[in-house]
RNA sequence: GCGGUGUUAGCUCAGCCGGUAGAGCGCCUGAUUGUGGUUCAGGAUGUCACGGGUUCGAAUCCCGUACACCGCCCCA
């Protein structure tokens, strides 16, 4: 047999109607803040992540989908998005048209990472990037509305971490006065802080073993290095949330896994999730642009939900939620029937009423199937019907049973 | 990429120390002629993940592979 490949799945009913809706709940709050929707290609070169991504993260280094076209060239299957789309903003001169450009985008991303629930190998983000401004009202709107994107979901519970990783003037700096100080205290850490003490200094902060948290606790903090810019726009992005009564942590330890970032980043998660708790993560990537070859600077901000861990949250926390309606069930009986009933189900989703024709056979047969499919009504279609001009309508939830001719049936579904 | 646990009917699982398989749910059929949800009776379905080994004999023991899950790394 063959079976879908390791880390990818099918996605079923009645699971695919929770996708659904999550992705029209997202169009919807997207919309309202004036985002529109960007499509870009699954693959791309692969120096766009090279240098978009960076060279030295794990993405880069042992996650991604990388293959020679026919003709020689590196192509990548794209492990995220927002590289793509600040290349399309840069090759179709997006600055140029007037005001921010606020895009958002949904579709399937491809990491070779080891699978595990809630971590594919294919799997589905929905993301949204503002692109041109460097102002922290943007980074509050931004969180604003991807907290509203989760609520409208119907999803509670989730918490939101918040953080500033400097710039290029200041980062550095901070870096440095953590490298100095590991070396003094990395030896009685845990053997995987040893390591990054040298390779990564950040991600030391990001140590989940108990017995290293007092030492990183000591450890020098990232707002303590912060320039007078980054402070000052840290502090207005706080000031800005708290306007809008959004419950939020500051988390100085949270470091994004991705090179571009730049001053604001943050993570929402929730704890339906397991060890894979993060539902979305972004930021502020302020040099990016000039990273992939812009003339113009284009400072911007986004992030991406991970469609697969929202969903999957959702039917966790409401089992019921995915439940699709039939209007009504046409139970044809008799060949003649048959024909009557098409022609009737036609006109009927004409007005987009669900319909759904049961095959000839005894009735018992056919309200047996329609209870099943969960049908809100029965319409019974025999010979007296159609002799007598009106048909039989059962309402399954009470089991009561009218009378109703084809324009009484029709303008009531 | 590293470590661990698991893989038996469509689903959830039982199968003790090796003697070639079961339950519940679901599905199908019937309880006479045009009426579901309850009840009753009957029925189908598994190369016991795959490959090899030990054995007279393996779902049951051993090894390998695949996949899923848990932890690590990392992230969505």
């Amino acid at each position: 047999m063959i079976r879908a490949v390791k880390g990818t799945r099918d996605i079923l009913p009645p699971s695919s109607s929770v996708w659904n809706h999550v992705e029209a709940v997202a169009r919807a709050v997207f919309r309202s803040y004036n985002y529109q929707e960007i499509r870009t290609p699954i693959f791309e070169e692969t120096q766009l992540f090279l240098r978009g991504v960076g060279e030295e993260t794990d993405i880069v280094t042992k996650e991604m989908y990388t293959f020679p076209d026919r003709g020689g060239e590196s192509l990548t299957l794209r492990p995220e998005n927002t590289a793509s789309v600040i290349r399309a903003y840069i090759e179709h001169r997006l600055d140029q048209l007037p005001g921010l450009q606020k895009l958002y985008y949904i579709g399937p991303m491809f990491r070779r990472e080891r699978p595990q629930k809630g971590r594919y190998r294919q799997f589905s983000q929905i993301g949204a990037e503002a692109i041109g401004s460097p102002s922290a009202m943007v980074d509050a709107e931004v969180i604003e509305m991807v907290a509203e994107v989760l609520t409208r979901c119907g999803l509670t519970g989730f918490s939101i971490d918040v953080n500033s990783v400097g710039c290029p003037a200041c980062r550095p700096k901070f870096i440095e006065a953590l490298r100095q100080r590991l070396e003094s205290v990395a030896p009685q850490m845990c053997g995987d802080c040893q390591r990054r003490a040298t390779t990564n200094p950040l991600r030391v902060l990001d140590c989940k073993v108990p017995e290293d948290q007092p030492i990183i606790d000591a450890l020098p903090s990232i707002h303590e290095h912060l320039c007078a810019d980054c402070a000052g726009h840290f502090e207005l992005v706080k000031t800005l949330l708290s306007d809008r009564a959004i419950p939020y942590e500051v988390k100085p330890r949270l470091v994004r896994g991705l090179d571009y970032y730049t001053r604001t980043t943050f993570e929402f998660t929730h704890g339906a999730l397991g060890a894979q708790n993060s539902i979305l993560g972004g930021g502020r990537y302020d040099g990016l642009a000039e990273q992939l070859g812009s003339k113009v600077p284009a400072p911007g901000i986004g992030f991406s939900i991970g469609e697969d861990r929202l969903v999957m949250s959702i039917e966790e926390t409401q089992p019921d939620t995915a439940r699709p309606v039939l209007d009504l069930f046409l139970a044809p009986l008799g060949p003649a029937a048959v024909r009557h009933c098409a022609a009737l189900a036609y006109d009927l989703r004409k007005k987009n009423t669900v319909v759904e024709v049961g095959a000839d056979g005894r009735l018992k047969r056919v309200m047996e199937t329609a209870n099943k499919l969960a049908a809100r009504y029965v319409l019974i279609v025999g010979e007296n019907e159609m002799n007598a001009g009106a048909y039989a309508l059962k309402d399954m939830a009470s089991g009561e049973q009218t009378t109703v001719t084809r324009e009484q049936l029709l303008a009531r579904f």
